[in-house]
DNA sequence: CAAAAATGTTAGTCATAACTAACTTTTGTA
DNA sequence: TACAAAAGTTAGTTATGACTAACATTTTTG
């Protein structure tokens, strides 16, 4: 059976993983990474938040400074980044190998990027690419 | 983004869905479904088999009575028979249509299994009939 | 059949991560 | 500039689901 629960590999737990990519994207978007957005952005309570980038800053991923912005340190870009990587590699396996609906694919995406060790996530991405050069190969 | 949490279609949790599967397959092998047993295919100590079963039971999933053995409701078998169902077709893509060891597709598919939604589960079964008659094409 | 071993349960604790209500700080505006 | 609104925080609660230690029941065996 082997279902066991497991230490994740990194040390972030899932609810972490999902605030650093909230962090991410509302940067990407408004520049700055603020709170409210962040709530917004994952559906959850503001101190809901206020607690997340308590420990995100206390693994030494974020600066928080209370009332102050947010930014990533260094370790912290290079975490929020490769789940956004896993999560986008995901999406769009699902999307474009599976032909699954955009939104879904990427609702999928959200909850599977926690879980997908590496093998997988590379073997999807080989996927794809072998794909896409298939594809190059017919229109030739 | 979109990534709030949501909840689950049937009402279980992942961790409800993992005692249901764990029933089933020990009482295949073992015949009768025997706390202890769970326990150690799940990996968790006798007193959440305990609780989880009540809880079950609560549910009307399985007949629990303390000291005695388990079995499952008419819902409890339909409930358990899906989960295995989605879990033998995610690990089974996971093997043959991508490629992993099995080892590795057993272990993420017990904990994609709770987050896949009917879509992506049943384009992956669909992907993996067509790969088979693929195959046995190119075999004539 | 009685004692030991195995099995199962109860009670109480812990961690994670959400929530609301109430408070503080910052910001925008009359 | 003062005050109202917005943004953020604190404190305290809740739910889930694990754990250990201690107790109860069942089964095995000398």
């Amino acid at each position: 059976m082997n279902c066991m629960v497991e230490r994740k590999n990194n040390g972030l737990s899932a609810s972490q993983e999902d605030y650093l990519e909230a962090i991410l994207n509302v940067a990407d978007i408004t520049g700055v990474a603020r709170s409210t957005d962040i709530a917004v952005a994952l559906g959850v309570a503001k101190p809901s938040v206020t607690g997340a980038l308590k420990l995100l800053a206390k693994r030494g991923l974020v600066n928080y400074k209370p009332y102050g912005c947010v930014t990533f340190t260094q370790k912290g870009v290079s975490q929020a980044g490769r789940v956004a990587q896993r999560h986008e590699i995901i999406k769009s396996f699902f999307a474009d190998i599976l032909g699954v609906d955009e939104a879904i694919a990427q609702k999928a995406a959200c909850k599977a990027e926690h879980l997908l060790g590496p093998v997988i996530i590379s073997r999807m991405r080989d996927f794809k690419n072998l794909n896409k050069k298939a594809r190059q190969r017919a229109k030739r």
